[in-house]
DNA sequence: TAAATTTGTTTGCGCAAGCAAATGATTTAT
DNA sequence: ATAAATCATTTGCTTGCGCAAACAAATTTA
């Protein structure tokens, strides 16, 4: 019988308060040099993607909030200087977005923060079995819902 | 060194994956029954807490949610005629919530839906192992926070 | 006991987020 | 080749949320 005691549940309760507790704690830092959680995700995709660029719905794909967020996002990481859209040569429908010089600057200085914030909050806590065992199973349930297993991660090996 | 290569930061990421994947899923659920996440976890709350009842400030510490948030989504369970709202008669400051029959049978209902949810879209992708494996990590996150382990799970072992 | 401080709750406000309709461009079907 | 369908993006609107100010009651201090 399906019961919420089971590991099962637990684990997915304890998922909501990490996230719970950290993530505001994240936003909050990242928040103090400028720049919103949204706003890093799309910056970090644009650093990782092909010669810094991508079309919104690649970017709307890879991150992790919807399409019309990613529009607005855009439009201010546009005015900021961050970013700059330019037209899809291939397909008149498409907008390419384009990380500038300014937009690596500062999600470099985003990027020291944040990885300084997850270690301190998060990763110190935990051994490295534990961590592992973390993603194990996480990718397991990702995988169950057709998502890749999350390979290798953004801005160190990208690069 | 640290890198964002690192296994605690992937894990992390995974959270993020994970929670931006199944949030979404079990809001709509339990939108469906007329239920906000939020308005869920004050009932969860109500019902494990003595008599049923509890203060507007330790529902709000023992939520996830904020003391604003507490207060207008107990307006609206109120409304609703889910809670009730009575003064404290050890103190004028504080108010009494309560949850009232008409509350407890309609969590009943969203407590059916929601476990079914987690159970389909998460547990079912776990192993025991596995599971408890995430529940020793981020117990170990929170407890390094300050939070107690989560020992054992509302609403069938309370009743 | 009167002021000052602290505590519990509510409320005004603004921001972040997403849905769904609108717009413009491309592809498909006939 | 024209109409219909599809696709990429933007925009209008609603909702959920939390901060911080407002308010009210209790407690502390002088």
């Amino acid at each position: 019988m399906v019961t919420s005691n089971d590991p099962g549940f637990r684990a997915w309760s304890l998922i909501v308060d990490v996230w719970a507790l950290l993530s505001p704690i994240f936003a909050q830092n990242l928040g103090e040099i400028g720049m919103s959680m949204s706003s890093f995700d799309v910056l970090v995709n644009l650093l990782i993607a092909d010669n810094n660029e991508a079309r919104m719905s690649d970017l709307a794909e890879r991150t992790v909030i919807s399409f019309s967020r990613v529009s607005r996002v855009v439009d201010d990481l546009e005015e900021q200087g961050f970013v700059e859209r330019r037209p899809d040569p291939k397909d008149g429908r498409a907008v390419i977005i384009k990380l500038t010089p300014a937009g690596r600057r500062h999600l470099r200085q985003a990027v020291r923060v944040h990885v300084r914030d997850v270690q301190e909050t998060f990763s110190a806590h935990l051994s490295e079995e534990q961590a592992l065992a973390v993603i194990d199973a996480l990718d397991a349930v990702m995988g169950a819902h057709g998502r890749v297993p999350s390979a290798t991660a953004p801005w160190d090996s990208g690069r």
